[in-house]
RNA sequence: GGCCCCGUAGCUCAACUGAAUAGAGCAUUUGACUACGGAUCAAAAGGUUAUGGGUUUGAAUCCCGUCGGGGUCACCA
């Protein structure tokens, strides 16, 4: 019996059946909170219709049958309408027993569901910045959570190489480079990039400006500048396979993929596959005909395709141009199609902000009208923006926070704080170095990562990032502590072991419920697609541990089988830390 | 303006999808290392869950109004 909460409500319908005949009533079960005794607590509101009594004698009469039929029930109370129940210690025991020789702890059972994720999907013309961050580290997450439930998990990466925003740097570099490349400025290629794309804003300022004074608007200004001008014609050659662009944009995409890989290596993000836009854009343009002949979509007098959703609530969406060009629309409905139809796909998740969920709802929207029945299949993960004090960051006014500056300032904060506290000298320079980066990328990754995904979040560069408190290090320093106690142990020549079951202590009892509730945990986060909630479990198991840790003492432990219980549940509680953080990409060291 | 999302302690975030006295961390104040690792632990203080109504035995959570913040309404991607 591992799903205590799954019993409970079983045996809890059992008592329903039996003492009102009301079969199959949906029943409440929660954990019972700290201040009345007890482990699960049923709500019994829901019955009274059916006992036909107060609240409190409901409990009572359920609590009596409860505590008669289970010899795992050891003893139950009511307040004010709710049913506490008391399981025996030997059943947490027995628990625990079994969690401990189950290997892989945690890991959901194949489902045979095969799910893709599409995230990262950068632009070529700029590096990544903090934003960008977030996006990889929860579609890496979701991933690995979705692998963790038992799903097949194929992970895919997007890259927007084409469109006038990577002409614009093109241009720029032409005109202003004298032939810079990033080796002869040291610079990283996205980076190197990123320079023009902002060079070329710079001198597109200029020159409107140098328009509007000599009197023309604006806007005409915005059109009539030179260098948009050369962009636009830059544009039409690419599309053309002028040989001389496509060479410029090819030599200047590589600089930016060897930049990325950097980064994403960093990060530890990987791909099973990465498409670009430069080889899906055409994609989709059958489709178009498909909704012609079924009449979902319309033509109107210049040519352009369009499908009309008013009778949905929304407004007419483009597909297709007056010159027989295709949108991002047409691109991703065609993409969909492709992805759905190679690897059949149980499920499409997208991680994308939630600046783009009018997209998205339109997207499902279509194809469900085309006739896919894959369409309820797509699963739009909406994130929040990241935010800086002043607000949004704009890469047009530099207020971004740059991924690589980033990880690079949290490497030289873990290094300060460790070779502060001193504990690592005798660790060669290599350890070191791995060290930092394992502290580093667990504080920035949790830091992110345990913020519900939905949510806008706030980041403070000034503050930073913290090491202390509900942080990774924390969970971190938790590992290398239990660690550290278990080699210690070895050396004693003290084997982890459960020789009875009714060793455990109370406290050691709240940590075994917490460890129980792993497998949920991971199904319950799957299922709502947030990571999130496997941080904070993290989180909350490693806090019990460390206040458990400072009042019980294992080593000195007299009683050896007390000693070798209490070292398994430390065992335990670290196999379920490094299998709970791997899944958020944070590596636990053991010792730090 | 239409549609969508958000508003919880000074700050950053939780709250198991409607349950008991809304929880953590940071910051502040105080205490604990000649004890298995003090990146820790214990304690104090901090709240009319933006606001007004409604539904319910029960609302931060569901519905309506108001205020405040954000997103989106391209023949850009």
């Amino acid at each position: 019996m591992i799903n205590t909460e799954l019993y409970l409500t079983q045996k809890v319908q059992e008592a329903l059946a039996s003492l009102y005949g009301a079969e199959g009533l949906p029943v409440q079960v929660t954990a019972t909170r700290k201040e009345f005794e007890g482990d699960l607590t049923v709500v019994t509101f829901p019955f009274l219709k059916i006992s036909r009594k107060a609240p409190d004698a409901t409990g009572e009469e359920i609590g009596k049958y409860l505590q008669e039929k289970c010899p795992e029930i050891e003893s139950f109370n009511v307040v004010k309408g709710f049913l506490n129940i008391k399981f025996s210690p030997v059943m947490w025991g027995g628990l625990f027993k079994e969690m401990a020789e189950t290997p892989d702890w945690g890991q959901g059972a194949p489902t045979g569901r095969t799910i893709m994720v599409e995230f990262s999907s950068p632009n070529t013309n700029k590096p990544l910045h903090l934003g960008h961050i977030r996006n990889n580290l929860l579609g890496s997450s979701v991933s690995s959570l979705l692998k963790a439930c038992g799903h097949n998990v194929i992970r895919v990466n997007l890259v927007n190489d084409r469109g006038i925003h990577i002409c614009k740097s093109m241009v720029a570099w032409q005109q202003t480079a004298g032939g810079a490349t990033p080796e002869s400025t040291g610079i990283k290629g996205d980076h190197l990039v990123g320079d023009y794309y902002v060079k070329f804003n710079d001198i597109y300022k200029e020159q409107i400006a140098a328009l509007v004074k000599e009197g023309m608007s604006e806007e005409e200004a915005g059109r009539q500048a030179p260098i948009f001008k050369e962009a636009q014609a830059m544009l039409v050659k690419w599309e053309q396979g002028d040989p001389e662009v496509r060479a410029l944009w090819e030599k200047m995409n590589g600089w930016v993929y060897e930049g990325f890989a950097k980064t994403y290596a960093a990060l530890g993000i990987e791909f099973e596959r990465t498409y670009y836009e430069s080889q899906t854009y055409l994609f989709g343009k059958s489709l178009v005909e498909k909704g012609l002949e079924s009449g979902v979509f319309f033509r109107k007098e210049d040519g352009s395709v369009w499908c009309d959703l008013t009778a949905d609530g929304l407004d007419q969406k483009l597909l297709l141009r007056g010159d027989g060009t295709s949108v991002y629309m047409t691109q991703d409905l065609g993409t969909a199609q492709k992805r759905f139809e190679e690897y059949s796909l149980d499920e499409h998740i997208y991680v994308v902000g939630n600046e783009q969920n009018y997209h998205f709802q339109v997207l499902k929207l279509i194809l469900g009208k085309l006739g896919f029945d894959w369409a309820d299949s797509i699963y739009h993960l909406s994130y929040g923006m990241v935010e800086l004090p002043e607000g949004k960051m704009k890469s047009r006014e530099g207020t971004v926070v740059d991924a690589d500056d980033l990880i690079e300032n949290m490497y030289n904060t873990a290094r300060e704080t460790s070779i502060e506290l001193g504990k690592i000298n005798d660790m060669d320079e290599k350890e070191q170095d791995e060290l930092f980066r394992m502290l580093s990328l667990g504080a920035l990754k949790y830091f992110i990562i345990k913020v519900d995904p939905k949510k806008t979040m706030l980041f403070n560069p000034k503050e930073s990032i913290d090491f202390n408190g509900n942080t990774g290090p924390f969970i971190q320093y938790t590992h290398a502590r239990i660690c550290s106690i278990l080699r210690k142990a070895a050396q004693a020549g003290d084997e982890a072991g459960v020789s009875s079951l009714g060793l455990f202590i109370p406290k050691e009892v709240e940590i075994i419920k917490i460890l129980g509730r792993f497998p949920d945990k991971i199904q319950e986060a799957g299922q709502a697609h947030s990571p999130a909630l496997v941080a904070n479990y993290c989180y909350e198991l490693s806090k019990e541990f460390n206040q458990y840790y400072h009042d019980v003492s294992i080593l000195r432990e007299e009683n050896k089988d007390v000693r070798q219980a209490r070292l398994l549940l430390l065992s335990v509680i670290a196999r379920t830390l490094v299998k709970g953080m791997g899944i958020l990409g944070i590596k636990l060291p053991e010792r730090m």
